[in-house]
DNA sequence: AAAAAAT
């Protein structure tokens, strides 16, 4: 079970500097200890055992007793392990038991702000928030781009409490001065390590100039890197570091397998694996827009319900390739690293790494979609011979060398005998060596990818299963899905603990 | 190298 390690600070003070959880899974809760035992208001319990909690997680038993003491928080806590709750339970219990601390003039200034690195991340905390504020006085909004501001900027001038961003928009709503960040109390940076990746750090800044110094500040972080001890160093005071399992971590309970293949044959595998293990849910990571669009596109061919997901997609594309993916109407959701962080999807059985990412962190992110909550899950990477070096990176990073296997039954019936590479349809295409085949398949694309790259030629159409597109040996997996809409949707689209 | 994020 969860055991809790406390290390004693430097000689002069017994002051606690860091508690470190090892358990065996992180989102394993702790039986023994129920969120009743925190002190926390009849309301916020109320709304917890609404969704039916009743034990935290270890992060949660560990960082709520922390965050309600008014400490600072360093946080390095994989996705899944229950983190929102474990900083927002505490935050609104501390917004409601300091009520009328402060006599501002605003009758609702922002006294919570919460700061997130993609605009789906924001959305998701917010819905938890909202859940959790549910039985109380406290407001809250989320403020990201690609939506109208109007709607925001109302709701802010109504006042909120509870303020969780994206930075940009956020920036925008005080250059507008339509949000007063100087009542601020509380501050929380999740997914900190992204932040910085994404370049946000001068953004950061800006908005933490606009703060009180008197605030507590609590930082998340998947990984532990240097930069991100900078980055804690330079905003929080005297932190508590709170560490679940170890860093840089990849979950216990994902098996992570690896299959070395052509890169013109990364597309059929993909067909491959979907089919060979009837998956139902699973998200495919690619490095590329284009290349997340152009999977998307081959899959659905295919007859695989499929959506791609990445940033040049309208912000009602993604929300809605989103929303079914949870809904189950669609199966593969094929993303950018835009879906690599902090997306609660319960219970997703398999990731597929298309692509290996550049960023070998991303590689702990990607795969920390699935064995979430407990359940056991599967990574399965494709790479080339070209990948060697962001392999080795990726396995230097996690600690660990990752098994290589052959992807059995697919090279047999995708190699043809002389050894060509890809499987031909049709002679049409010229006889020429191997890559400049490559170069024949992308010229297959529009040529307005480069000239308007923000219009995505691959638009999806709603999936819509005809006999054609539609696999034989598909067809009695599909049919069993359909009994199971209310059963998926109660799964995924249930409350969520991270 | 690429993606993300304000317009």
């Amino acid at each position: 079970m969860t055991e809790i390690k406390s290390e004693l600070n430097s000689e002069l003070s017994t002051e606690l500097s860091s508690i470190t959880i090892s358990t065996s899974s992180s989102a394993e809760v702790a039986a023994d200890v129920r969120f009743a035992d925190f002190g926390l208001s009849d309301d916020i319990l109320r709304a917890l055992s609404d969704q039916g909690y009743v034990h935290p997680t270890p992060i949660q038993a560990a960082a709520i007793p922390v965050v309600l003491e008014g400490r600072d928080v360093m946080g390095a806590a994989q996705t899944g392990t229950g983190k929102t709750a474990g900083f927002s339970l505490p935050i609104i219990q501390l917004l409601l038991a300091h009520a009328n601390a402060s006599a501002s003039p605003a009758r609702h200034p922002v006294r919570a702000l919460i700061l997130t690195p993609t605009r789906e991340l924001a959305d998701q905390v917010a819905e938890n928030v909202k859940a959790y504020c549910k039985h109380t006085p406290l407001r809250s909004l989320v403020v990201f781009g690609g939506v109208d501001i109007a709607p925001q900027t109302a709701a802010l001038r109504a006042g909120v409490e509870i303020v969780i961003a994206t930075p940009g928009r956020l920036l925008d709503h005080v250059q507008q001065k339509t949000i007063n960040l100087s009542q601020v109390q509380i501050l929380v940076m999740d997914e900190a390590d992204r932040m910085l990746d994404m370049g946000f750090l001068p953004d950061l800044q800006r908005i933490i100039n606009l703060l009180p110094k008197a605030r507590q500040s609590l930082m998340f972080s998947a990984t532990f890197s240097q930069e991100i001890k900078k980055l804690a160093a330079t905003f929080l005071r005297n932190p508590l570091t709170i560490e679940v399992a170890r860093s840089n971590a990849t979950a216990e309970n994902v098996t992570q397998i690896l299959y070395q293949v052509q890169e013109e044959e990364k597309r059929d595998a993909v067909s491959f694996i979907i089919r060979e293990r009837n998956l139902k849910q699973v998200i495919v990571f690619s490095n590329t827009k284009i290349g997340t669009s152009r999977l998307a596109v081959h899959l659905v061919k295919t007859g695989v319900k499929a959506a791609a997901i990445h940033g040049d997609k309208t912000q009602q594309e993604r929300m809605a390739a989103l929303e079914s993916f949870k809904r189950g109407e669609i199966e593969v959701l094929v993303a950018t690293d835009v879906a690599a962080r902090g997306l609660d999807i319960a219970e997703l059985p398999c990731v597929i790494n298309f692509d290996l990412p550049y960023n070998a962190e991303d590689y702990v992110h990607r795969i920390g979609r699935t064995g979430r909550a407990g359940a056991t899950g599967d990574a399965i990477s494709l790479f080339t011979e070209k990948d060697e070096r962001l392999l080795a990176d990726i396995e230097k990073l996690i600690k660990q060398k990752i098994v290589r296997l052959h992807l059995a039954g697919f090279v047999a019936t995708k190699l043809e005998p002389h050894g060509l590479r890809e499987p031909r349809s049709s002679g049409a295409r010229s006889s020429s060596s191997g890559s400049a085949e490559v170069k024949n398949d992308r010229r297959v694309a529009p040529r307005s990818y480069a000239s308007t790259p923000k219009i995505d030629p691959w638009f999806l159409q709603p999936y819509q299963p005809t006999a054609s597109t539609l696999p034989v040996a598909e067809k009695p997996s599909v049919t069993s899905s359909s009994g199971k809409p209310a059963k998926r949707a109660a799964l995924l689209g249930g409350f969520s603990k991270s």
